[in-house]
DNA sequence: GTAAGAGTTGATCAATCATTCAAGTAAGCT
DNA sequence: AGCTTACTTGAATGATTGATCAACTCTTAC
C-alpha cells in the first residue's frame, strides 16, 4: 500500500508542472508521465484535474511557514528586514530560473479567469496567509511605524509590489524590474520609518541605515 | 470584399474573448462563432491562433493612447493626478465587472508561461508603452518631485501597484483590495511630493511633520 | 468576357484532451 | 482460509482541440 506515496507524488509533481507550464497547459497525461502513475490511480485519489489543483493549493498554504517563511527568515530577526528578506527569496527564485518562474499563486490567480468557488477560495486563502505573515511583521515593528498606519493595508501592498514586480520581471526577462519595485517599496518604507514619532525609548533610535545594492 | 471587416472583427472578437476567458481557454471555434466567421477565413488572414494573439496585442498597443490614456485623462491636466486618473480607470473596469476583468496584458503575461519570442516582445512592448506614459507624467511634474528620484523606476512601480492591485481584487473579488493598493501608492507619492521642496540638500531630505491621511 | 486573385465556405483531419472502467494485485482482517 | 478494502493497471471513450483543404463566390483588371 503505497497510497500516500502515490498521492503525494501526484501533488508534488502537479505543483511543479503547474508552476512551470500553468494549469491549463499542463495535461493530466503530463502529470501522470512525470509522476509515473497510471490514470486510474489519479482518479482513485482525485475526482478530477481540478481537485488535484485544490490539493496543490492546499499544500502551498500548508507549507507556507516551513517552506517559505522560515527559510527566508533564517537569521533575520528585525521585523522590517523580514519583509524584505521574503521579497529577496522571490528574487532568488526569479534569478535562478532566468526570470521564468515567479509566484505560482499569482500566476494561477491570473490564469484562471472564471475559477470555481473552491479554487478561488484557496487562491484567496493563500494570499491572505501570505499577507498575514507580513502583517505580523508590521505589528512586530511596533512604534517604528506610524501609529495610525493601516498595517494590514500596507501588508497587502507588499504583496502587491511583489506580484507586480514578478510579473514585469518575467515579461521583460529582467530581474532589474523586480529590483526596481523592491527599491521603490523600500523607499516608501523608509519614509514611513522616518515619519514615525520620535521615540523616547532609545531602542527605537537604532534604526538601521540601509544601503541598497540589489 | 469585406476582408478588412472580417479581419478586424476577428481581432476585436479575440481581444474580447482573450480578456474574458484567457488565451488558452479560448478555442479557435469560440472566436469563429462569436465573430461569425468560418475557419478558412481566419486561417486566410492569420497563419495560426498565436498570430491572432499577436494582432490583438498590437491592437492594444496601437490603441493605448486613444482608447485608454485620452479617455482617462479627459479633463485632468495635473500630471500627478493623471497617474491616478489612469488607475481610476482600471478601477472602473474592475467595478463594472464585479472584479472579474482586470488588465488584459497582465493576465496574458502571467498566463503564458513559455511564450514565444514575438508574444513576449509584444507583452513587454505594451508594458513599456504604458510605463512610458506614466514616465512622461512624472517628468511633467518637474520639480514637484525630488530631483534625484528615478522617475522611470517610479513609473514602473505604478504599473507594479496597478497589476498587483488588480490581481488581488480579482482573487478576493473585492474592489477594496485595489483601492488599498492605490491608497498606499498615493501615500508614497505624497511623501515624495512633500520631500521635493528640499532643493538645496538632496541628501538631507528634511521631513517635517507627517500627518497620515490616506 | 474572362482570367486572376482575394476572400469565403464548411466538411474534415489527426492529435490531444480529461475521464472511465473492467480487470487485476496486494495487504489486512476475521 | 476467505472476504474486504485499497490501490493499480492501461486500453478505450467521446469530446474538443487547432489546423487543412478543395471548391466556391465575389471583385477587379484588361
Amino acid at each position: 500500500m503505497q497510497s500516500a506515496d502515490t498521492r503525494t507524488r501526484l501533488i508534488v509533481t502537479a505543483m511543479q508542472l503547474f508552476w512551470e507550464k500553468g494549469y491549463g497547459s499542463t495535461s493530466v497525461a503530463d502529470v501522470l508521465q512525470a509522476a509515473r502513475v497510471n490514470s486510474g490511480s489519479l482518479y482513485h485519489f482525485f475526482p478530477g484535474k481540478q481537485d488535484l489543483l485544490l490539493a496543490v493549493l492546499d499544500m502551498y498554504q500548508g507549507g507556507l511557514r516551513t517552506m517559505l517563511l522560515e527559510p527566508a527568515w533564517r537569521g533575520v530577526t528585525d521585523p522590517i528586514e523580514r519583509v524584505f528578506a521574503l521579497l529577496a527569496r522571490y528574487r532568488r527564485s526569479l534569478a535562478d530560473t532566468d526570470c521564468f518562474y515567479g509566484c505560482p499563486i499569482g500566476s494561477l490567480a491570473l490564469e484562471l479567469h472564471e475559477p470555481d468557488q473552491p479554487v478561488r477560495e484557496r487562491l484567496a486563502a493563500n494570499f491572505a496567509a501570505w499577507t498575514d505573515a507580513i502583517h505580523q511583521c508590521l505589528k512586530d515593528a511596533g512604534s517604528r511605524l506610524p501609529r495610525d498606519l493601516d498595517r494590514r493595508e500596507l501588508a497587502a501592498f507588499v504583496l502587491t509590489a511583489m506580484e507586480g514586480g514578478v510579473m514585469q520581471a518575467r515579461t521583460f526577462r529582467d530581474i532589474g524590474s523586480f529590483d526596481g519595485a523592491v527599491r521603490q517599496l523600500r523607499a516608501y518604507f523608509e519614509t514611513l520609518l522616518r515619519a514615525a514619532p520620535a521615540r523616547r525609548a532609545p531602542r527605537a533610535r537604532t534604526v538601521h541605515k540601509k544601503k541598497e545594492r540589489p
